[in-house]
DNA sequence: GAGCAGCCA
DNA sequence: CATTCTGGCTGCTCG
């Protein structure tokens, strides 16, 4: 941006302390039960703005709670909306008194909404030489842009910001911003309770006001429209739309006082502010102000490096340096979420070398010899989740790699509870701003990136790899006396390139195999979508369980069950307990299973196929809890298996031409676990006298012997031992088992007096979480359990299934990491390859040549893969596509 | 974004 | 005393 225009910043604030209120999870109260997380996160945002545009006007508009005119003129308008919390509402008041207390000029005006009053103001700031931007969470605004009006949307809460003058604007609506009124006329707008013009879509409008430019021309031309049912909808609505039309326009010429000299940027009345701070025990801002409301935070103090812009023409000096660094910290800086990491052009790539920082471009030639020489001389490298950093390098074919830190899993060992990773939480936390908006800039490498972009991209760079170096000296520490140094070192590191490996090689998907069976259930749908309209004898939304909810259960007046939040529970298990009861209930839930797997596994895969033709899904190493792995974009954890109509959909991932697939899962992971930890004699002899652990559980419980189990004996006595594994209580129990509350707790009684040693151990973990806070699985992973001491009973009762579910997966989860890693390393220098890990199975894509080789390797890794008072046994099976591996 | 639903181990 | 079993991801609706 030009830093000689002049700003006229407009915030909706509404609009914003709304965004800012939901945003913020965590409801912040004060001592005499002030709510304050609206006007944090509108103050933060605002820190902000102001760092990042340097106002010279600044003018923050409200709503006023009385009509506008607008509901005079329609009665609908804005009807369906819900009334705002009193939580957020009473935040309202306050955030005015702060914004005064700032010098910041508010407005509002009864009979306008903020809307109004902005539009006004940003014509009257560009009619006296400002540019007038304008910063809001509503779309509606975006009518305003205009050649020197811009509107900047907050994204995801208000932690992002996207920008929106005429270019960007056309780009991705190809019509002028002024024509969004026109678009409403037709569409109408669901939130606002604008109706536009009955039938017409988002589609037609869009086409006619391409042809046709905007509202006006087209009735003109109305005779020249081909289709005659666009035409016979647009004569008649005629009224709504330019009703429609009215409500949308913003009103830019609202009688207020436009003397723009009161919307001067002032400094604050530092008394006045740090009154109300105190009284909102805002104790950051404060700490910024210098003034304490609890200890002073020590800023974050950025180390400086020499930064260096890597091109062909000084490319030498850091291939020079590689072969003599102690270590390199490697990050891509990316302005986009994890998803887009790997497929965005405009991203840099960062080199830490000693005190050198040096970076390139991602898409450079470059990398590749910069990559070359980095595996050649084997120099350690350390970053924040280095996993997308490796697919990269594998990319560009570096098949070795030396991973000696990673601040992102160091940070989940340490705390395995957090929701977020990110280096840019990191940095918040340490007060230290690493955001998208910080760098102010995207780099274009067509040549018109400037030295300043540039500067601007490095200097960010800098503080990540500062923030991560301190990162690292703290977390060594930590890591050392939670003795989690093997944990991190001989599973966790190793692993990252075995994720990065599964991501990089992906899975082929046979798509038109999936096209055809996606077919015919889409005509099965279509079937059983008119079968459901005609018993309800209207048409609805089926996948919309309020509207479903209304015609069961009012409508057909059938036997409803459970309530949910928002109304009638209408999922699988209540819908059951119908089934027979009308026709109209197994038709809607063939039609849900059918269409959960259109929508999510035929269409929604297809989405995700690369150009190779194959399928390659995120493996994630820090989000669940207990240690095990994740995957997304997409999900390959949960594809179908169960279900006769959801098992073909395996069969369209196959092998490529000459492999075939190799699958292991482990036998009982979790019981044998169990039998291990808690030392149960019982269930140990059973495991290792290869007996079937539900027949022999049942034996033991029952008081009778194996072969006179009967098979329901054998299935109660398997829902027992999963019960025993998610701390199970006699209600779950009872509802699994179909049997009454009383005998369901006799059985579990039972079951605890066969097997004391499993009893003793689940009261040492609900002891241990208690009293130390955590509990540990078999390679020392922790995970706190605060619930545990909370006084909510609900709570409480989760933490203590936490405690004893937790030992029992996280140390599965553990043991499957280490056969990943022996598996991966045996496999080196052969042609097959390890591809999917799914809990406590893995796959493998086999050579044709190395098919018995892999089955022995791959049994005999996962058998040995730690050695426990029970066997761990192994499953084989191959076939050409997934679905034959079971 | 929350809530619901449904898929996996 | 009452008590609804762990861990994930995605798609859809609705405000």
């Amino acid at each position: 941006m030009n830093s000689m225009e002049k700003n006229f910043v407009i915030i909706d604030g509404n609009s914003l302390i709304n965004r800012a209120y939901f945003a913020i999870q965590r409801p912040m109260v004060t001592k005499e039960g002030i709510y304050t997380q609206g006007i944090y996160g509108f103050l933060n945002m605002l820190e902000k703005i102001k760092k990042m545009y340097t106002p010279e006007l600044i003018g923050v508009a409200f709503d006023v709670k009385a009509k506008t005119f607008r509901h005079n003129m329609f009665d609908g308008y804005k009807s369906g909306r819900k009334s705002m919390d009193v939580e957020l509402a009473m935040q309202l008041p306050i955030l005015k008194d702060v914004l005064k207390a700032m010098n910041i000029k508010t407005v509002e005006l009864e009979g306008f909404e903020a809307d109004d009053l902005i539009g006004t103001l940003a014509k009257q700031g560009e009619a006296e030489g400002f540019k007038s931007l304008i910063i809001t969470g509503d779309k509606d605004a975006l009518q305003l842009v205009t050649e020197n009006t811009e509107v900047i949307f907050t994204k995801k809460g208000i932690s992002e910001f996207v920008r929106y003058d005429e270019k960007t604007f056309e780009d991705e609506y190809n019509f002028p911003p002024k024509i969004m009124i026109d678009y409403k006329s037709l569409f109408g707008d669901k939130s606002d309770n604008i109706p536009g013009v009955a039938g017409i879509g988002d589609v037609t409008a869009k086409k006619l006001l391409w042809e046709y430019k905007d509202l006006d021309n087209i009735y003109e031309n109305i005779e020249s429209i081909k289709s005659k049912s666009v035409k016979g909808k647009l004569e008649n609505g005629r009224i709504d739309a330019y009703m429609s039309k009215k409500l949308a326009t913003i009103n830019t010429s609202v009688p207020m006082d436009l003397d723009l000299n009161e919307y001067k940027s002032l400094d604050p009345d530092m008394d006045a502010l740090i009154a109300i701070y105190r009284k909102l025990e805002f104790n950051s801002f404060l700490n910024k102000m210098g003034k304490k409301g609890s200890e002073i935070k020590e800023e974050h103090s950025i180390k400086a490096f020499e930064k260096i812009y890597v091109d062909e023409n000084n490319i030498n000096e850091l291939l020079a340096s590689i072969p003599e660094a102690d270590s390199i910290g490697m990050r891509i800086i990316d302005s986009e979420e994890e998803k887009e990491k790997l497929i965005r052009e405009d991203s840099l790539v960062g080199f830490l070398i000693g005190e050198k920082l040096f970076a390139t471009e991602k898409n450079s030639m470059l990398l590749n010899e910069i990559f070359s020489k980095i595996e050649e001389a084997e120099i350690p490298l350390f970053g924040h989740q280095l996993r997308n950093e490796v697919v990269l390098m594998m990319e560009k074919g570096i098949k070795h790699f030396n991973i000696v830190f990673d601040t992102a899993i160091a940070l989940y060992l340490i705390d395995s509870n957090r929701s977020d990773y990110s280096l840019e939480k990191s940095a918040t936390t340490k007060g230290v701003d690493i955001s998208l908006e910080a760098r102010e800039t995207q780099l274009s490498f067509d040549g018109k990136s400037s030295r300043e972009d540039v500067d601007k991209q490095l200097a960010n760079l800098e503080k990540q790899f500062s923030l991560i170096l301190d990162l690292m000296d703290e977390q060594k520490q930590e890591l050392d006396s939670q003795n989690m140094n093997s944990l991190f070192e001989e599973v966790e590191l190793p692993l990252i390139e075995v994720m990065a490996f599964m991501q990089y090689q992906g899975m082929k998907l046979d798509q038109d195999k999936l096209n055809e069976i996606g077919d015919e259930l889409k005509a099965k749908i279509n079937k059983l979508t008119d079968e459901i309209y005609s018993i309800a004898g209207e048409e609805f939304n089926i996948n919309s369980p309020r509207q479903l909810g209304v015609i069961l259960f009012e409508k057909m007046e059938l036997k409803a069950g459970k309530k949910t939040k928002t109304g009638y529970s209408t999922n699988a298990e209540t819908l059951e307990k119908i089934r027979d009861d009308s026709p109209i209930i197994p038709a809607i839930l063939e039609y849900r299973k059918l269409n959960k797997l259109v929508t999510t596994y035929i269409d929604g895969l297809i989405a995700f196929v690369h150009e190779d033709g194959k399928i390659h899904s995120q493996f994630n190493q820090t989000v669940a809890s207990t240690g095990r792995l994740s995957s997304s974009n997409p999900n390959m954890q949960n594809i179908p298996i169960r279900d006769e109509a959801g098992k073909k959909i395996r069969g369209a991932f196959i092998p490529e031409d000459g492999y075939s697939f190799t699958g292991a899962d482990y036998s009982q992971i979790e019981l044998r676990v169990l039998a291990h930890m808690s030392g149960d004699e019982a269930l140990i002899e059973s495991f290792n006298n290869g007996e079937d652990i539900h027949r022999a559980t049942a034996a033991r419980v029952m008081g009778i012997a194996p072969e006179d189990v009967t098979s329901s004996d054998r299935s109660n006595a398997k829902a027992i031992n999963f019960g025993v594994i998610y701390g199970m209580g006699a209600f779950s129990l009872s509802e699994d088992l179909n049997i009454s509350w009383q005998d369901a707790e006799k059985y579990i009684n039972d079951y605890f007096s066969k097997h004391e040693k499993v009893k003793l151990f689940m009261e040492a973990q609900k002891q241990l979480a208690k009293e130390k806070g955590y509990v540990e699985t078999i390679l020392k992973r922790k995970r706190y359990i605060p619930e545990i001491n909370a006084k909510n009973m609900i709570v409480k009762q989760q933490g203590n299934r936490l405690a004893m579910n937790t030992p029992i997966q996280g140390s599965a989860a553990d043991i499957i990491k280490l056969a990943m890693i022996k598996v991966y390393n045996a496999l080196k220098g052969m042609k097959s390859r390890l591809i999917l890990q799914v809990h406590d199975e893995l796959i493998i894509e086999t050579f044709d040549d190395e098919k018995d080789q892999v089955a022995k390797l791959l049994k005999e890794a996962m058998e040995s893969a730690i050695k426990l008072k029970v066997d761990l046994k192994v499953d084989l099976n191959t076939g050409d596509n997934w679905l034959a591996l079971k």
